[in-house]
DNA sequence: CAGTGTGAAGATGTTCACAGCG
DNA sequence: CGCTGTGAACATCTTCACACTG
């Protein structure tokens, strides 16, 4: 049933991994050690050999990692080497400044089409991203083979929304709503949840 | 050392059994079971039992959980009998949505003031809020006494904002710059890492 | 007798410690 | 000699299973 029992928090870390590679990089850095890697993430340098050692023999003993190759493979890993096309329901507040921030620009994720019902947003544009009505979000999605969707509508929506995209293919949904989405278990579910988030965080003051 | 080894992941979860509890009292129940929660939160209800009884025995066998008492119970748990003030560092994109987003209005948080160093947005307001210079951060945050920080500024200046801060006085900060924020350890951190999130997600695909 | 509370078993993740290679 | 890769020990979290009680 596993792809190789490969833990989630490993999954979690390589993200980070990669941006702290790329920082590297930039840099001018050649080769990275575990211990290198361990001081910047706070974490154990025999956690980050385990976790790359999942995907493959990367390193060099004695010296480290490439930093260009492991940079490279990881993005390879994460399916990073292509660019993924996504689809935003709900161009309130935060999907509107979803549309606007340009950490997406760096070329992995695009969101293609923004989707609302309120019939004031829709033809406008922000950032170049057209907004269109939410009736047309099934057709527009399956046209465009768009895999990934957001979620920013209300959490009374999001479900409806969410069962929407499902049913025009959609294969990952990153949800902003406070809701705990039901979806059939093939499809991938990322939430992002800033109440829970302050919450927690206040718990430990 | 711990303060009696209560899993990080019930604390996790303690935000999603109140949201639960306060839809199911606003629908009339009065009780509710372990099995019940864990139908609609998705995990196992000895889950549900072991994590409530680490703070106490809230139950009645037999019968379940009273959902009013149960609700006050968590949100002592979790601090959330005062109100909590917090202060915001980036009117940008992300910055201005979290000052209009409504879901804080609910009681629990407020975002009493904002911080940019761009003199265009100085001065403005934003859903009620006002925008102060940067530079004023330091001294605002003392004297309102703030205890929680919303980091919401490009990821090059956030470890800056995030010292400010912690030497103005906060305890708590949540930081959106995707960048791993070096703090003290008597600081509370939470990170919302939406291209992580996205990154993670297309890794399942 | 339905549903809690909880030891004990099981599953998952992390850290240690060291063999082995460049 | 330095750093990787990894079995084994340890730590943490989840689930099972059942005694117990309102």
């Amino acid at each position: 049933m596993k792809e190789r029992s490969i833990p989630k928090e490993t999954i979690d870390r390589l993200p980070l991994y990669l941006r702290c590679l790329e920082k590297i990089i930039d840099e001018g850095d050649v080769n990275i050690s575990s211990g290198n890697f361990s001081e910047k993430l706070n974490l154990n340098s025999a956690q980050v050999r385990k976790d790359l050692s999942y995907f493959g023999d990367f390193g060099t003993r004695g010296v480290g990692y490439k930093t260009e190759t492991l940079a490279k493979q990881i993005r390879s890993i994460l399916h990073l080497d292509k660019k993924w096309d996504m689809a935003l329901a709900g161009a309130g507040n935060i999907g509107s400044a979803l549309l606007t921030y340009n950490g997406f620009d760096e070329g992995d994720f695009e969101v293609k089409v923004a989707f609302d019902k309120d019939p004031d947003l829709v033809g406008k544009e922000i950032n170049g991203v057209k907004i269109e009505a939410a009736d047309s979000m099934e057709k527009v999605i399956r046209d465009e083979n768009i895999k990934l969707g957001i979620i920013t509508v209300p959490a009374d929506a999001a479900q409806e929304v969410a069962d929407q995209m499902v049913e025009a293919g959609v294969e990952g949904v990153l949800n902003f709503a406070p809701t705990l989405l039901n979806l059939p278990k093939e499809i991938q579910l990322a939430q992002v949840d800033i109440t829970k988030e302050l919450e927690q965080l206040v718990y430990y003051l």
